[in-house]
DNA sequence: TACACCCAAATTTTT
DNA sequence: TTTGGGTGTA
């Protein structure tokens, strides 16, 4: 099992039982090493596939660990905890809803769902949605609930704040009243149950004695607290990341806790992973010397045995069509010589790129698949059927109310729903219960669909789930309202996708055969168990309550003691969180053999033959918004690292000098990241021009790259006078580039952020120290250039 | 209730 | 330039 490690895979693998930070460099055979480390605890009895706990963010890698995990040992994987952070954490809520004061049905809202929770209740309470834009509410919302702040726990140092905290609270009370919990609540709530209930935190701080960790660089302050408090009755974290290729602190991840973890749990017991099984030489020493322009890392050096390989090739062209072009005649070059099309990549900064580059490909009749956007689970037409779903398992969850009351339109209009949620509010009830308040034609067709409601909720305790969805299709009246629609055949498709992946899902969870609303007999209810133990010195009330499953019986194999993933839920109840929790895919058409296109954030983790990164500008990669600070600028660099990364063979490096962006064409210089590799790795297809120079407006023909990719190191495309010099916009006789410093008079000092136009007509965004950023016309404004 | 129109905003987004 | 959201009109 661990012969074909190499040294350092192996000493990780078999570390003693004590805490270890794992550095693992990319491509270097990090999920290799979890997965074996795993399998050799089991193998060598120093824990039982129920005593370990292995924690990743994407189902993605938990599925992948655990196909890995099965394959290397002959053990049922079913009931093991692996899983995601909030996968694990609705596993543990389940379990203990009562201790943690949830509802047994509570729903999972995701993010647009909080954000339409969040839009009701600012309309709701009547708060100025212009002061109080509900993103930034739940930006606030999320931020705090990441570093475990509760309303009162927030520091409100101004009247703004003092208001958003109460928002906050607001919020919160919405949602127990709900009976819903948003993404970072589930954290949160898992993080004080265990924090405060002593029987319970105890259970699993003994059952638990390894727990791996997967993306470490990516845990958030909550997540670290989470995991070290599982770990404090004498687990070993077993945490594995790459501090370079932490690129999601924008999302509350903290790169922090990577130093920390060392400094307080794995003082000296720290591996690093640096040799890469991914790419060739000049690949790795480009990322290697990029990175090593940040001054926050731990330090790592990737090497191969592979040899230096092929040249970072870089190309310059005068504009983002261009660019394009550029790009899809190299493809197209590729794939004659024999590569595959899912084996080439392009990424981007930024979706908007995608555009041009989708219609050239599209153009030359060329396979792509574009990631990101829209997931099954969030598009529209099944979230429509999802809340009636909701609403059988739970009819006081008003965001699915207001989601399908009126859709399709069944008469209950603006005046009517605002009846109902006065009287909603007036009574402190749910807009379910508050339905008889509601008087008139209005009353009458809300009446007609609480029937509804409850109808199919009675079909719930009868119907399998499939069948179900399908009863509900039907009778809610989505299927004929997409019939009657012009474009409705893609949504019927989805909704009867809908109902494959609910057979499928039931299949998978051995849920065959039950009535999708009935928990089934053999789920486990964690709390009883531990009310058996003798540290459940405290009554519980959940002994006697006796609303858990009928017969807490064990299953086959199963102890009590183990504990089971479908603690308590029914087919229909496991199938919504199932929904909320995994969206599906991320990727619009499947199945054929196409190029691939995505953000670099998206890219991580994935690897191909040959990868494009387009758009390495100034302003654009790093991006600008990214400029203000260092911190922001470190992150970009790694953005750049683990895109480079991701190519094996072959890596392009593309620019354009000119793009349109928000309707207006803007002007770069090529990114400062280029001039942080040594020119000895790359090689320049169209002449490298100096950085600082200014140029005229006028471009003197394009540049083509000729069939260089046909003679790739010949160096046919020798380097000529450049026949142009890049970027900036000179106005009178001042020249503007990104990142000049300039002088106004009203507004203070600033720094150029974007330029666009030429001459008097040019344009400067300019970030101003006091301020804000403001757009400027460089004919008009008095500017001085400031050092 | 549906559609047309206008305006503002436009990194990245594992769950 | 494109997109989404909000408002106004048939």
């Amino acid at each position: 099992m661990i012969d074909s490690l190499n040294p350092e895979q192996q000493s990780a693998v078999t570390l003693p039982a004590q805490h270890a930070l794992v550095l693992a460099g990319a491509g270097s055979g990090k999920t290799r090493v979890l997965t074996t480390r795993m399998a050799w605890l089991i193998q060598t009895h120093q824990a039982s596939p129920y005593g370990l706990m292995a924690v990743t963010f994407t189902n993605k890698s938990a599925r992948e660990m655990l196909t890995r995990l099965t394959a290397l040992l002959p053990i049922n994987a079913r009931g093991m905890w692996v899983g995601t952070f909030h996968g694990l954490c609705n596993r543990l809520l389940r379990a203990h809803y009562r201790d943690a004061g949830l509802p047994q049905t509570f729903q999972i809202l995701d993010s647009a769902d909080q954000l339409a929770a969040i839009k009701r209740l600012i309309k709701g309470a009547g708060i100025d949605d212009d002061k109080f834009p509900p993103r930034d509410v739940q930006r606030f919302i999320n931020g705090a609930k990441e570093e475990g702040q509760r309303p009162g726990d927030v520091d409100a140092w101004d009247a703004y704040r003092r208001r958003l905290v109460e928002i906050y609270g607001l919020y919160q009370a919405q949602c127990e009243r709900e009976g819903v919990v948003d993404f970072a609540e589930l954290l949160l709530r898992a993080y004080e149950l265990l924090q405060r209930n002593a029987p319970i935190r105890e259970h699993y701080q003994r059952r638990f004695r390894h727990i791996l960790v997967d993306e470490f660089q990516d845990t958030n302050s909550l997540q670290y607290r989470w995991l070290t408090l599982l770990a404090a009755g004498g687990a070993c974290i077993f945490a594995v990341g790459d501090d370079d290729q932490s690129i999601y602190a924008f999302r509350g991840a903290n790169v922090g806790n990577m130093a920390d973890f060392e400094r307080d749990y794995a003082r000296g017991n720290v591996i690093r992973l640096e040799q890469n099984y991914r790419s060739y030489g000049h690949i790795l020493d480009s990322a290697n010397a990029l990175i090593a322009h940040n001054a926050a890392r731990l330090g790592k050096n990737l090497w191969t045995e592979q040899g230096e390989g092929e040249p970072v090739r870089v190309i310059e062209q005068p504009s983002d069509q261009l660019e394009a072009q550029w790009i899809i005649d190299e493809i197209r070059a590729l794939i004659h010589d024999g590569s595959e099309r899912r084996e080439i990549a392009v990424l981007y900064r930024s979706n908007a790129q995608s555009r041009i580059i989708e219609h050239g490909l599209f153009s030359a009749g060329i396979p792509y698949k574009v990631y990101g956007g829209l997931r099954f689970f969030e598009r529209q037409e099944v979230k429509h059927a999802l809340a009636y779903l909701r609403l059988m398992d739970n009819p006081h969850d008003d965001t699915s109310w207001l989601r399908v009351v009126n859709f399709p339109a069944r008469g209950i209009g603006a005046r009517t729903l605002e009846q109902l949620s006065d009287a909603a509010r007036q009574q402190d009830f749910s807009l379910f219960r508050a339905v008889p308040f509601v008087a008139g034609k209005g009353g009458a067709n809300l009446a007609r669909f609480a029937d509804l409601v409850q109808q199919m909720a009675h079909e719930a305790q009868v119907l399998s789930l499939p069948e179900l969805i399908e009863h509900v299709i039907h009778h809610s009246g989505l299927l004929s309202h997409y019939q009657a629609d012009r474009d409705g055949a893609e949504r019927l498709e989805n909704l009867r996708e809908l109902v494959n992946a609910a057979a499928a899902f039931v299949a998978e969870e051995n849920f065959e055969g039950l009535p999708a609303g009935r928990i089934p007999e053999w789920a486990i209810d964690l709390s009883p168990a531990l009310d058996r133990s003798p540290a459940a010195a405290t009554p519980d009330p959940v002994a006697s309550s006796g609303a858990v499953a009928q017969t807490p019986a064990v299953a086959p194999g199963d102890s009590a003691e183990n504990g089971f993933p479908g603690v308590s839920m029914s087919p229909l109840a496991a199938f919504l969180a199932h929904a909320s929790l995994e969206a599906g895919d991320n990727q619009a058409q499947a199945g054929q053999d196409a190029v691939q296109l995505m953000t670099v954030h998206a890219a991580k983790g994935l690897e191909f033959d040959a990868v494009f990164i387009t758009g390495v500008e100034d302003g654009l990669f790093p991006h600008e918004n990214s400029l203000l600070e260092a911190a922001g600028l470190e992150e970009e660099r790694r953005l750049m690292y683990v895109a480079i990364t991701r190519a094996r063979a072959r890596l392009y490096l593309t620019l354009a000098q000119s793009r349109m962006l928000h309707g207006q064409t803007r002007y770069a210089l090529r990114s400062r990241f280029l001039d942080e590799i040594p020119d000895e790795h790359l090689k320049w297809l169209t002449p490298k021009a100096g950085r600082t120079s200014v140029r005229e407006n006028t471009w003197s023909g394009a540049f083509r790259r000729g069939d260089a990719y046909n003679r790739p190191d010949s160096g046919s495309v020798a380097p000529r006078e450049p026949r142009y010099q890049t970027s900036g916009v000179v106005v009178g006789d001042k020249q503007f580039r990104i990142g000049t410093g300039v002088r106004h008079a009203k507004f203070g000092e600033g720094t150029v952020i974007a330029l666009s136009g030429t001459g008097e007509d040019a344009q400067a965004r300019i970030q101003f120290r006091e301020a804000g950023t403001k757009t400027l016309a460089l004919g008009i404004a008095r500017l001085d250039i400031v050092a």
